[in-house]
DNA sequence: TGGTGTGAAACTTTTCACAGCT
DNA sequence: AGCTGTGAAAAGTTTCACACCA
């Protein structure tokens, strides 16, 4: 078992390394802690606080060696090998996200689209082509798919993510705006879009408030 | 100046409250910490903390009746008032976005989409027409527009944020992998779709270290 | 000199545990 | 009897400030 990393400094992880990728194509060879944090939107001190988490590669006085920052990040995001996953649900967020190009970039293989619509399989999308759900555990174990994309409606989430358990994938990811029941050895994020632009809301319903005090 | 409440508590509002729509259409009249909390995926204890910071109606031995709850919510998240949204960026992804449901159903009404591209603008979408970027001010302002969601290149989501800001957009989700100088007046929420999904494949690429112990 | 590494402080969030009300 | 409301403890996260070193 390896010493744990924060969940809070794996979110920002990602992060970094997108910074570092650019500084590393544009040539510099060494980055401050304050640059990181810049081109990262968070604060410096932060940045080097979650960077003694990896074996860290500061010289004081100097900075941060950005290849051996980079190579360092890659290894432990599992950046440097390609990742397979498949996506249940092939409405129009399946869709775009089948052809989002930056989970190519970043090593994310869409290895199938499925979907239980018996009408939307054989649907073309770029160079896939939409699946039957039954196809579901086949596809995943030939394909070794690590990673489950969940963009169903609601009432389907839960049983679809069971059977990408069984599957064998370990992590999902669930744009269904429900909360998964899984087994604990199974890594899950929620991302909610409504969540989000409900939030979103609640702040300019205040500020309405704000700005004419009510009764 | 109304008395704050915490961001986390400000996240978890938008998920009671769907929870509560379900509980209210199902003809319950009360609901108890332990249930909502069910429904929610979290602890009961979170939600009972979460609700005093709202004007709160629940009673001892009982619970909380579900009218009032979800009354008081929709209130405070503007749930009763219809926003308007604009989205900038009609790829794949605005264009899933501009048709996507949920925004609907939540009281988001997507007021226009745009794109810089001019090939893009007068391209069709459900019964909307993608509209010029130049457009972004009048429509803004024609439309009352609080909130714009950013689904373009990383590199264009700077100068984007900066024109919604100029067209009195107050709150903003960005999709762009990129972090957003702005105003401290405007929220901004980042939902970046590629750290999500490295995230996930970090705790794969641990779990894989795990059983394979390395050198 | 300039920027890292890091204890310590400040703050936030979660969880516990139980008094107190219905 | 049962479930809320809530102080207090625990855990996690961010920020500060400065010793230390290339």
């Amino acid at each position: 078992m390896k010493s744990s990393i924060p969940p809070a400094t794996v979110g920002r992880l990602p992060v970094y390394l997108r910074a570092l990728l650019v500084l590393e194509a544009s040539g510099a060879e060494v980055v401050s802690s304050a640059e990181l944090a810049e081109a990262s939107g968070v604060n410096p001190a932060q940045v080097r606080k979650d960077l003694t988490h990896l074996r860290s590669s500061g010289k004081r006085g100097v900075g941060y060696d950005v290849m051996g920052l980079a190579a360092e990040m890659r290894k432990e995001l599992g950046f440097d090998q390609r990742w397979a996953v498949v996506i249940v649900g092939a409405g129009h967020l399946g869709q775009a996200l089948a052809t989002y190009p930056g989970f190519l970039e970043r090593g994310f293989d869409i290895a199938s689209v499925l979907d239980a619509d018996p009408a939307k399989a054989g649907m073309e999308l770029g160079d896939l082509r939409v699946e039957p759900l039954s196809e579901l555990g086949r596809l995943c174990a030939e394909r070794e798919v690590a990673i489950g994309i969940i963009c169903t409606p609601a009432d389907a989430a839960q049983e679809v993510a069971q059977k990408l358990v069984a599957a064998g994938v370990g992590s999902i990811l669930n744009f269904a705006p429900v909360p998964l029941t899984l087994p604990g050895r199974v890594n899950v994020r929620q991302v909610d879009l409504s969540v989000e632009l409900q939030i979103l809301a609640f702040h300019e319903q205040r500020r309405a408030e704000d700005e004419a005090p009510g009764p």
